[in-house]
DNA sequence: AATGAATGAGGTTTCATTCAT
DNA sequence: GATGAATGAAACCTCATTCAT
């Protein structure tokens, strides 16, 4: 039954990422996502609060996987840097193959008003804090100047990275690699930082 | 009579600026940027297509002022590194002058989905293409090295700028300073790309 | 089920047919209609397209039980001519037992530009055509002129009574006999196309 | 003076009819009259009292005309039959030689409520009068049956004139004659009503 | 748990008309 | 007389959400 439960949920979930990446979290309609789920409208209701909520679910979902990924990612290396490389290019990687979900999360979620506010700081900062305990490590080992300030470093990073893939997000037909480039800005970080 | 219909315009867009900026572009209604303005509904559809429209002119102005702004900034600087720093720090001077209008640009012109797809990349990327040349002309004098991808730094120096002025718009009281970030994120960079 | 989405969709015709009568169709507002229904705004958008439609779909019908009754009025006559006498009272019998409805019909379905063009040539062709075959019957059997157009005639005749039951709904207090008009009328047809 | 000011009125008046038999009478802007008749908008409130007002003074004038022409055509006859036949054909050419104004008086004339429920019946009346006249003159001389209603008829046969000529208006390739269509439902009426 | 029919708030835009020049 | 910039009223329809079944 708990089983049957989530599975539900998962569908409504899959569904939404699908509806929201072709049309666009504004101008999808519940009555879309219920479709797409093979669900009536207002089993969405059971299982989220509104429409805000299935797409923050999305959000809280996926940031959630991508933070655990992230550190799976790099808990293998030692070097702070080369954590930092590894970083980049997983995040990267992350969005070339999962570009549906990507195209929520980077697109359409800033879309929504309430989102930007009020949900997206607590999770971004949380994969931030992510950059962050890289550079302090490095810090602390003297493999990263001490006045690298962590909590700047961090945002502009992930602004780095974020506005290179919003970018590619939004080309109909990106002709360049992603990975290439998370290598590219994370090798001028890395030059940048370290001590 | 030119200066007149310059005029009303200007107060209508002035007016507009802001109640984006303290309602949000979606929860504005139409009557309260006339109200504002001084002017009559539909005195708002002489000068402007619609309420997109309207958020468009403010970013087109806006984003033309800003270029000339940045170009004239830079343009006593000898050394391309100086210059990446001086532009970094001019940006945030803006965001910080003329917190209103930013907010606007920042937070509410990404809520725009007309907006994001079609209008921005044009006058950001005429923005980006100031620190392009910038890193070109870097690479050309060797201060930069070759290896330096100017369409890929640029829009890292952009993204990391962008969304640490996005953060402080999304501060309600910000203690920071907001051009000692620019300062700091520049001399990563600077030190990242330099030869 | 059946019965109960019928019955919504009845109640709002029924609606829609008080208040345009009353209040000519372009002043009428759905939310008119709505509370004459006793049912939501938005209910009536699960009926019918638009307001438009709604007109349409009081012609449709109506158009519709005219023509079956109208055919069923005569089935029992041999005569031709006489078919023709007894079409011609049936037809203001019908406006004047239900003046509400004939008043939507005939007035106000001539105001909608979309409905003119589009939609009553359809099913008052289909209407004209009872009396066009009549004539054509007549005219086989000799019992009318050969020389008699059946397209034309039938559209006379239809435009003759059509002109005298507009005057009849607006006049305020009619004092004379639509049914008695249209024998006159009716006597003046089958004498001037008989053989 | 007086002739200039009769000029801009007329001016106003045929830009009117053009336009409304272009794009119909609720479509029309008052500013597409004025383009249309090189004046300002304001102007055509020098002239008349509103864009309703427009429709009527096309009206006016024209049935005006439509009156003393149709008197004048059957000046000459002595019968009142023939008068008919005469009349018929008459009302015929005056639409097929003018379309665009037929258009204009049969088609989006009906089209504007002020004008349906207030100004029609008495310029229509004066017209119905003139078939009128001619039945009451061929009763008294024995010419029409006596029991020949001369308000019925009157209108019956306006009705079915005007029911023809409408049908041909909103064909838009019509590949049948007018007046030939005029001169068998006269036939029919006159077979009908002569004694 | 699931349904889906019903709800009803909410706002952009048009364009006839006015009136200061 | 002529202009045309400015006015401001007015209503259709959508769609997230609810709740009786």
């Amino acid at each position: 039954m708990s089983t049957r439960k989530t599975d539900k949920r998962r569908q409504i979930l899959d569904a939404a990422v699908e509806v929201f990446a072709a049309t666009g979290f504004h101008k999808s309609r519940v009555s879309d996502i219920a479709r797409e789920a093979g669900v009536a409208d207002g089993t969405i209701y059971l299982y989220f609060k509104s429409k805000d909520d299935v797409l923050i679910s999305i959000f809280e979902e996926a940031m959630g996987e991508m933070i655990e990924r992230a550190e799976a990612a790099i808990a293998d290396l030692e070097d702070p840097l080369a954590k930092l490389s590894r970083l980049a290019v997983h995040h990267m990687e992350n969005v070339e193959e999962n570009k549906t979900l990507a195209k929520v999360l980077q697109v359409e979620l800033r879309l929504s008003n309430t989102f930007m506010k009020e949900y997206q700081p607590k999770r971004l900062r949380q994969y931030m804090d992510i950059i962050g305990r890289i550079i302090e490590d490095g810090r602390e080992r003297s493999l990263i100047r001490a006045d690298v300030d962590p909590r700047i470093v961090r945002r502009a990073i992930f602004g780095a990275l974020d506005e290179i893939a919003m970018q590619w997000m939004l080309t109909p037909n990106p002709t360049y690699s992603l990975t290439e480039s998370a290598a590219a800005v994370a090798d001028v970080f890395v030059r940048g930082i370290r001590a």
